[in-house]
DNA sequence: TCACGGAATATGTCGGAGTAAATAGGGAGA
DNA sequence: TCTCCCTATTTACTCCGACATATTCCGTGA
């Protein structure tokens, strides 16, 4: 029965599909494929994807599934489709660079240092100012969450997953705290961009100095309600995370 | 041959497009309306849309073009589809409410004012940090475009929509001067919200002071490099907007 | 050299078939 | 008799191929 059920099209989700990916869909492989192609640079912005015949025949799918595709890819900014002219690859500031899934593949090559810092930096405008507003909002169901996660992180190191989770619990837990939908958003968007940096950090180098009383002072501001203490013990932790990100692009070299 | 033209097909997409939309694809029009009907709460987070056969012929399109409208839905991380469980809403934090359409959407029926204020804010926090980085790049065109934006600002009042046109581009070449490709399509973002709200402040309050002298503060910091004063300056500017907005909101209720 | 018309091509749209998943019903064991 | 598990059916999402349509390009004529 299984094996009957692998009938051709699941073949063609097969070759495009990258091995780690979860029970995507057809057209999910198909945008991942094109995503990460746009995204690393093999087709460049202006560049016309020749027709929906040629790629859908190319890529073994009907042309339904490269359509919808297309759509997702639509919506987010990184094509559009007008009736002749073919699709074409729009300029890089109509990117929704923000978007989960472009993140993902955006990292899902060679992560641009250049991009990494920008999001970083971005980082380390966002959560010192989440942490203010988490100190004069103040509320006690986030508080709790935060102490809890802290709690995580002393009993497990930065080494483990359940540490990592850990963290991004207590940083998206100040996210939370601020009640501003935009900034959780963004939270989304970050954490996994530290997600996946965090491999590359990993072997880059070791896992500096001990986090844990720098989590506790952000924490312990947040919890007195002091804005301006909470708004820097928070800065130094992302001009900690900034710093290593700034040493391990020049590593990686294009200083 | 107009007349002729006018098959089913685009009676139907009249039928639930909205007037003002430009010349939108029947797909795009269909994913409007269900955006707008989802961003404005009348189908609720974890509520299920009906399945495809029923909104397809309820909207008397086919179901390719419901399908591509969910398609797009998804891409934005609003709604998920499974076989058998149907389509449904995501919770709000899986939003991706950065999305230049999703934001549009948001403000397309009653703006609310929680959300508002978490854009604001957000603004609040992004702008005068990009005035500091800016300052530190100081990037040679991107201050002759700050420069002729001043220029345009000083010759039209904001009350126009030149004024208007060149505050945006000041703002824009701010961000753009950063370098930075997350700040980047922040500022799409944040000044599609800005000029969603333009109408909305325009008929709560007349426009106030003049803002030419603070603008022109922030650019002379820049342009010097004096990261700390262009910072100072703009939070001056962007905090005014907050308090603005704060007022707006106490005055349409919901304190 | 410019304008108008025809042709070609790619997009947009439609209806049908297949397949995967959730639910409900029945049977067996405790 | 109640509970748990297995199976079958229903459901609707996913994929496919074909048709209609709009736009662009090229050629011809003025």
């Amino acid at each position: 029965m299984t094996e009957a059920g692998i009938t051709k099209e699941v073949e063609g989700a097969k070759a495009v599909k990258e091995p780690r990916g979860p029970g995507r869909r057809l057209h999910g492989a198909i945008a991942h494929k094109l995503g990460t192609d746009i995204l690393s640079g093999k087709y460049a912005p202006g560049d016309i994807l020749s027709g929906e015949v040629a790629f859908a025949e190319e890529l073994k799918v009907s042309r339904s599934a490269y359509r919808e595709a297309i759509q997702v890819l639509t919506a987010k900014g990184l094509v559009a489709s007008r009736p002749k002219a073919g699709t074409r690859v729009l300029p890089r500031d109509r990117w929704n660079l923000l978007d989960p899934e472009v993140l993902g593949w955006a990292f899902a090559g060679e992560p641009d240092v250049h991009f990494v810092r920008s999001l970083f930096e971005l980082r380390a405008i966002v959560e010192p100012a989440a942490a203010r507003l988490a100190a004069q909002r103040r509320d006690k169901a986030d508080l709790k969450i935060m102490k809890d996660a802290l709690g995580a992180m002393r009993q497990h190191t930065l080494t483990t997953e359940a540490g990592r989770a850990a963290d991004r619990d207590f940083h998206n837990a100040i996210l939370h705290a601020t009640r501003n939908d935009a900034l959780m958003v963004l939270s989304a968007s970050i954490g996994a961009a530290v997600n996946w940096t965090t491999q590359f950090k990993q072997r880059s180098r070791a896992l500096p100095r001990n986090p844990i009383p720098d989590h506790a002072r952000v924490y312990d501001a947040i919890a007195v309600g002091d804005a301006d203490a909470a708004a820097e013990a928070m800065n130094v932790l992302v001009d900690l995370a900034l710093e290593d990100t700034r040493s391990a692009m020049e590593q990686q070299g294009e200083g």
